[in-house]
DNA sequence: TAGTTCACCTGAAAGC
DNA sequence: TGCTTTCAGGTGAACT
């Protein structure tokens, strides 16, 4: 389930394949995902060339010439796979020869230096859309800082749960506050700070919201320095599995020992806004 | 207005 | 073994 850390490590394995290349092809199998693909997206997106590739969030935007912006959200189980012409320059290490399509895969799009990207989304949560880069997307607009951007200070995290009524999980979960947390790395911050999900926001001190600013930096660069975590659905682009999920502390880890130096407490799940809450109630205050 | 719950969707795992 | 049920979660809409 792509969050940050997943996302930008998809970016990192599309860039050198989509950045300043030309999309020679564009398929597209059905007529939405989420949301209706826009009009003609096949035939809008054949012959354009990718300027840049870009992440805000959970979303990946390439820069296309002509001034539109191709917006992709890989939403609950989306995957960009690479695969390579086996006639072309290898890019990096990817999948040779083009894999036979298979179910799910929603998108295709080949690219003039022989590498194909391929969109496949079982669970069709994703969504696609074109913008012009200009004016920007509804979906952009409202979205908080990037967590590791110097937009986001502890200062900004303060000012946003000063009278929140709401736990602090939901609060983090929130992309108005701060933009790219999911369910997993909202759980392992939330641990790293010893602050529990079900304190209030607006109740957390100025100290203890520094210490969360600071852990929710440290686990998202920790994350993509991993190469995302791989719970279920996430690959790279390459087809590789992240490691992240190897590190975490209480997420998916129920009934295990609290991984605190010097604490007895365990791993329990809670159910906050209809989504697991995995925390440790004997440090986590 | 703020906070919470639900629907969307499919594959995997659990239960029977 | 095979069928049914439950669960997972990002997001916007609907609801309280």
């Amino acid at each position: 389930m792509p969050e940050l850390p997943e996302v930008e490590t998809v970016r990192r394995g599309l860039e050198p394949v989509m950045a300043d290349a030309v999309i020679t092809r564009a398929q597209v199998n059905r007529p939405d995902l989420r949301w209706p693909f826009p009009d003609r997206m096949a035939e809008r997106l054949a012959g354009r060339h990718v300027a840049a590739l870009r992440r805000r969030s959970k979303y990946l935007l390439a820069d296309l010439d002509g001034g539109e912006t191709l917006l992709i959200h890989l939403g609950m189980s989306g995957r960009m796979l690479v695969t390579k012409d086996e006639n072309a320059v290898a890019i990096g290490t990817y999948v040779h020869g083009h894999a036979a399509p298979e179910k799910h895969d929603h998108v295709v799009l080949d690219f003039d230096n022989g590498m194909r990207v391929t969109f496949n989304d079982p669970r069709r949560f994703g969504a696609m859309d074109l913008f012009p880069t200009e004016t920007g997307h509804k979906l952009l607009d409202k979205l908080g800082p990037e967590p590791l951007g110097n937009a986001f200070s502890a200062a900004h995290l303060a000012e946003a749960f000063r009278g929140k009524a709401s736990p602090v999980k939901a609060a983090l979960l929130d992309q108005k506050i701060v933009a790219g947390l999911g369910n997993i790395y909202v759980c392992e911050a939330l641990h790293r700070s010893g602050i529990s999900p079900k304190r209030l926001a607006g109740h957390i001190s100025a100290a203890r919201i520094a210490v969360l600013h600071a852990a929710i930096r440290q686990v998202l660069e920790e994350a993509i320095a991993a190469g995302g975590s791989s719970l279920r659905d996430f690959r790279q682009a390459s087809g590789d599995l992240g490691y992240f999920q190897h590190g975490f502390r209480v997420y998916d880890r129920e009934g295990q020992p609290c991984p605190t130096d010097g604490c007895t407490g365990t791993v329990t799940r809670i159910v906050q806004s209809s989504r697991s809450s995995f925390y440790c109630p004997k440090c986590q205050r």
